[in-house]
Formats: C-alpha cells, sequence, structure tokens
DNA sequence: TGCCGACATAGGAGTTACTCCTATACGGAT
DNA sequence: ATCCGTATAGGAGTAACTCCTATGTCGGCA
C-alpha cells in the first residue's frame, strides 16, 4: 500500500497547522497541503489530487457545503473527511447524500483522526457517533409530512442562527437579497416557523445547531 | 388559628378547576374563588380580600406581572404565591424584589401545594428549588458590567420569545409599536444583542425561557 | 420639599427587512 | 421530451425597525 496523501482546508491557523503537523506523524500519511478556505483547496487541486481532503464544514469565504459540492463534482473518487464543531444532525444527513466519506468533531483525538483516515481508505467510510446518529434522524425527519431542508437552505438557516442581517448573509453567499428571502420563506414554510425566532428554535430542535 | 381563604388565577379552565378542586380538600383553607385573569382578579379584590392569591404568571389578558403589581400596590399584605411554567430564573428573581411570596410549577404535586399555602401563612415564605436558584443568578448577572433588565422588559423578552410579532406584542400590552421598539432596542443593548435571534440566546443562556 | 434619575410611554422621519407575485435557468427523474 | 425541484432574482408594496426627541410618573435623596 502506498501512502496517503491528505490536504487539509481550514480558517483557523491554529487547527489548521495544528493538523498539518499531526498529519505527519501518521505512518501510513505521505504528502500534506493546506488551503484556508474552499477557494484555496480548488486551486491546489489543479495540478494535483490527494487521496483524502479533511474540510472544516464552517469557512468563510467559500462555505464547506459549496467546497464539497465543487470537489466531488469534478473529482467523484476523491475521499472527504468532515470536521464538524457541533454535530449538525440535519446538515450531516445532506452531506452524508452529498457522498461525504466521514465526520470528525475539532476536539477529536489524534487517535481518531488516524483511525478515520485509515478508515475511510481501506473501506471508503469512518463510521463513528455522528453519521449513526444522523441514520435516525434521517426517517424522523420524512414523518413529519414536511419536504426536507435542501443543502442550500440549511446553509442560510445556520448564517440566520448566527445572528446575521439579511445583507450580510446575501453578501456572504454572493446572492442576491431576494433570493435570501426566498430560501428563508421556503425554510420557514417548511419548518412550521414565522420569523427568525422560530427558524432558530426549530434549529435547536433538530441539532442543527447548539445553544 | 382561623382558615385561609385563597384566590386563584389562571386563564386554563382545567388547571384552574382542578386547583379549586384540590384547594377545598385542605384543612386548613376555608373560602376559595377563581379568575380567569388579573382584570377578574382584581375585581374579586374589590369586595372582600384573601390571605393568599394563587397566580399563573402566564396569563393572556392581563399578565401576571401587571397583576402582582397592581394587588400588592393595593393590598401590600396579601400573599402572593406564583404558578409558573418554566422557572424563568431572572424574572423570578424580579418578582422576588417585588415581593412574591413562592413559586410553584403546574406540576406540583398536592402535598407541595398544601406545603406551600402553610408555609407561606406561617413564615410569610415558601422557599424551595425554584426561589434558591434565583438567589444565585442574582449575583451573577450584576457581575457582567450590564444594567438589570426591568420587570416590563422581561415581559417584553417573553413574548417576543414566544415567536410574536411587534404589532401583536403591542396589542397584547397595549402600548404603542413605538413603546414596544424602543423596549426592545433597551433590552439589546443591555443584553448586547443585534436582533431578536440574540435576543432568544441570551433568553435561553439566563434560563429565562426553556427550548 | 424639591430635585434627579430610572422607567415607561410615544411621535416624526427615515431606513431596512420582508412578503407576494412573477419569471428564468438548470439538472435530474420519468 | 417533459416535468419537478432547486436556485436565482426583479417590481411593488407593507411591516419592522432605528434614531432623535419628549412627556409623565415614581421613588429616593439632599
Amino acid at each position: 500500500m502506498t501512502s496517503i496523501n491528505v490536504y487539509i482546508a481550514d480558517d483557523h491557523p491554529v487547527v489548521r497547522k495544528g493538523m498539518v503537523r499531526l498529519l505527519k506523524t501518521f505512518e501510513r500519511v505521505g504528502q500534506v497541503k493546506e488551503a484556508a478556505d474552499g477557494k484555496e483547496l480548488l486551486a491546489l487541486l489543479t495540478n494535483d489530487r490527494p487521496h483524502i481532503i479533511i474540510l472544516d464544514i464552517e469557512m468563510p469565504v467559500m462555505g464547506g457545503v459549496d467546497t464539497v459540492k465543487a470537489v466531488l463534482q469534478r473529482f467523484p473518487n476523491v475521499k472527504i473527511l468532515i470536521l464538524t464543531m457541533h454535530s449538525e444532525e440535519v446538515l450531516v444527513r445532506r452531506l452524508l447524500d452529498m457522498g461525504v466519506n466521514g465526520f470528525l468533531t475539532k476536539s477529536s483525538g489524534p487517535e481518531e483522526i488516524e483511525k478515520a483516515i485509515y478508515a475511510i481508505m481501506d473501506n471508503d467510510f469512518y463510521k463513528n457517533a455522528i453519521t449513526e446518529n444522523a441514520q435516525g434522524i434521517a426517517g424522523a425527519e420524512e414523518n413529519e409530512g414536511r419536504r426536507k431542508l435542501t443543502i442550500r437552505e440549511i446553509e442560510i438557516l445556520l448564517l440566520i442562527c448566527k445572528e446575521m442581517t439579511s445583507r450580510e448573509i446575501s453578501e456572504r453567499l454572493h446572492i442576491s437579497e431576494k433570493t435570501f428571502f426566498n430560501h428563508r420563506t421556503n425554510i420557514m414554510e417548511k419548518t412550521g416557523s414565522k420569523s427568525n425566532i422560530g427558524l432558530l428554535k426549530y434549529a435547536l430542535r433538530k441539532g442543527i445547531i447548539s445553544t
């Protein structure tokens, strides 16, 4: 078995650098490259491509979700390991549907990270509490009669819950405010909310965010 | 010792009727009267007055806070026992400052209710987990440098967290929308929030509401 | 007794947030 | 070939909100 090339994308230098240093200590890991956001990561991919990409799901410039989409569209065989703060259940579910290969929290220890990388290389998937949990709620959500939120909608819901204004969110996502409002209206319809207050409560109930 | 006269104000007929029936079984309890809201309660008080008033803090027509204020202003010697759903810490603190004599949740058992009534008659105060808890947070809140929320502000914050619109809230409180916005702005300033999302998060952190 | 500060109230004028309806484009399922 | 779901966005109107100013009340305090 040849060595595993790993790229990491995370906007927090501390996390990123620490991860790079850690990865290099792993026996089976070969080349390691880093990027501060999705755009940088995609730039790296023009020349060569890694076996595994470790991706922070909450990056400012190009969000994790967009990055997953872009990467998998161009290189369907690249494995993706998601770094997530809180285990946002619905979001995890969507990312799994997109073909992501595993999840880690930023508080994971070195052993777990190494285990995840090897599991993904050998079995194509790293199974842990986060992914287990997501299986459970998939069904539950269906039962409520309401349609599922799309990835874009979850992305928007997360930003709303961060106390960002409509302007800020639309600028961040490079869409018009109109489009933002359309999404927001759709989310409210799907979640049975009347306002941002209702949206935040929904996100809390569903574990999309934690208090 | 003569028997204790108790009035109860609660907008939920089930709770109210149940409470009336229960109270009548207590040995030391004499006359029992009921009201569906603060206005009705005050009307009862024109003729005679009870030893203890049991008050639901979340009533639609005339809120519990207003009722407490009105009752104590006219009859400082009447004891007040608050019925509360969630133990909203900051609110409890304020009500204690106003001179309320004890708290019960609606899930309290008959024995606890009887105990509370006797404790208030005999010692002027019913001490339990809810009141204990409020003592603790009083200090914590002071430390943050920000001024305390007033009762009115907490009342408004609660309604905001219920996903009510500005119009609905101002109508409910019989104030102009302008006044509502002034309060809201002040609350945001005091709590360091930028929007309703921030207010809800604050309320959750402080235990003013529960998820 | 008289004053001051905190609180609750509210108007005017302006800005931002948002709804409702309509419409286009694209990619995947049937 | 068609259709549905998704993402995009404009026009026109309404609701929500800010900022500044101002008033009455009440309780404490000099």
